[in-house]
DNA sequence: CGTAAAATTGATATTTCTCAATGAGAGTGG
DNA sequence: CCACTCTCATTGAGAAATATCAATTTTACG
């Protein structure tokens, strides 16, 4: 266990200059609003492989991800893990009713995030009905991917899970970074399985069995879509 | 295929007297708000087996349901099911961001729902905050079930499985009549099988190994807990 | 460079599925 | 009221998928 690299950013930041501006649960806020809300957020980095909060840790901020990569996960008291999903810039972290976060967070590389402390935020949302009403938009459309994620681990096969999986992340990445034929994969193999509901291996092993039958290539962070349409078609199955 | 023996009731309900006033969305309604609330919604009634509403359909109503259990799922192109939750008295269905419902439902058993039109719904909660407030309350809490449910799915074994189903539904029923240790299952085993991402076999073999082990016994329409103790063993494992 | 961590590969074990047969309840019509 | 039939559930035997254990190989990092 290392010393904390967590720093946390002086103030100045302003809302507008802001990489995940537009697609953020902040885009519903209109410039005057904005920037009452710029004195509530705080920009916090976290190193590769730190928490930034643990499952039934009392949830005391909400996050909003605006750089790098996150793996939000659930522990059984054995030790197994379930990735629940992987977090990116726009992403909106730590609401709950518990009171206490339902799921733990870790930055996969460096990771920078705008934190909110609860009890500001809450007061600011009370007379803001539209931001309200976005973060239910971003809640609903998580609960849509969750139930996805459902049929995946219940019903596929592990082939379908890598090939849904390559294409969905491709897909997540394609709204920030534009479309390639490139897969960048900054988590592990490991981090995969667990999000597949399978073990390390039988991913490695998918991965070089896709690579054999010319469906991809695997090179260093990533994956290579070299025959899509071989990689939909487990999707689609 | 029989003919649809949906009947839509003439409307004068109240809410004041219905049996999910209390804990449904509608829970965050004063009396006056009620009371015109009441002219909104419309009893449906759906008999066993009838779909209410399917993945893909226009979503154009909202559904509290009011009576009976229900089977939330989604398919496969090649026909394979997940089950991504039951719905009990209380529930809140229909939420949705692409206009599209995003999964199907079907009655178990006879079902009363109170169905909202979107559109005049819609007008309601916009200028009550409060009505959001719960709406996003019950979509948070849903969320974080299915996650849980994700964990199940993704890194339990079938006897996990089935043990943690048990105990989660008796939980469920709990808030609603009561405990006992009769667990009454009013879905088939093939439901339980596509909920817990198993097959109906297994789910079967696995009761029956349950209660040659003296942990359950199985009765007609439901399981008895015999040693709650190792069923419990079973889902903190 | 050298060491540790991550990924791949192989051999084998285990779990769960598949296919097939049997059994039990519920409703139906004689 | 009783066979009959249909659906649902259970059981068994064997197959298949994926996990486990172990050994390399590759990559990252000090």
């Amino acid at each position: 266990m290392r010393a904390s690299v967590t720093t946390i950013e002086p103030n100045g930041h302003f809302c507008s200059d802001c990489a995940v501006r537009g697609f953020a649960v902040c885009s519903s806020l209109d410039p005057a609003e904005l920037r009452e809300f710029e004195h509530l957020g705080c920009r916090v980095h976290f190193a590769t492989g730190e928490t930034v909060f643990s499952e039934e840790d009392i949830a005391t901020s909400f996050y909003n991800l605006l750089e790098g990569v996150m793996r939000l996960y659930k522990l059984l008291p054995d030790g197994r893990r379930q990735i629940v999903g992987f977090a990116l810039p726009g992403d909106f972290l730590g609401m709950n009713i518990s009171g206490r976060h339902n799921f733990s967070a870790d930055a996969i590389g460096a990771v920078t995030v705008c934190q909110f402390a609860k009890a500001p935020f809450g007061r600011f949302i009370e007379d803001r009905p539209h931001l309200l009403r976005r973060i239910n938009e971003l809640a609903i459309r998580e609960l849509s991917q969750a139930r996805d994620h459902m049929v995946l681990l219940g019903r596929r096969s592990a082939d379908e899970k890598v090939a849904t999986f390559l294409l969905g992340w491709r897909e997540r990445l394609f709204s920030l970074k534009g479309s390639s034929n490139m897969v960048p994969l900054p988590m592990s193999r490991q981090d995969i399985a667990d999000y597949l509901g399978l073990t390390i291996e039988t991913v490695s092993r998918t991965f070089t069995k896709l690579e054999r039958h010319g469906a991809i290539e695997i090179v260093h962070g990533g994956i290579g879509l070299r025959d899509r349409a071989r990689v939909e078609a487990l999707v689609a199955a």
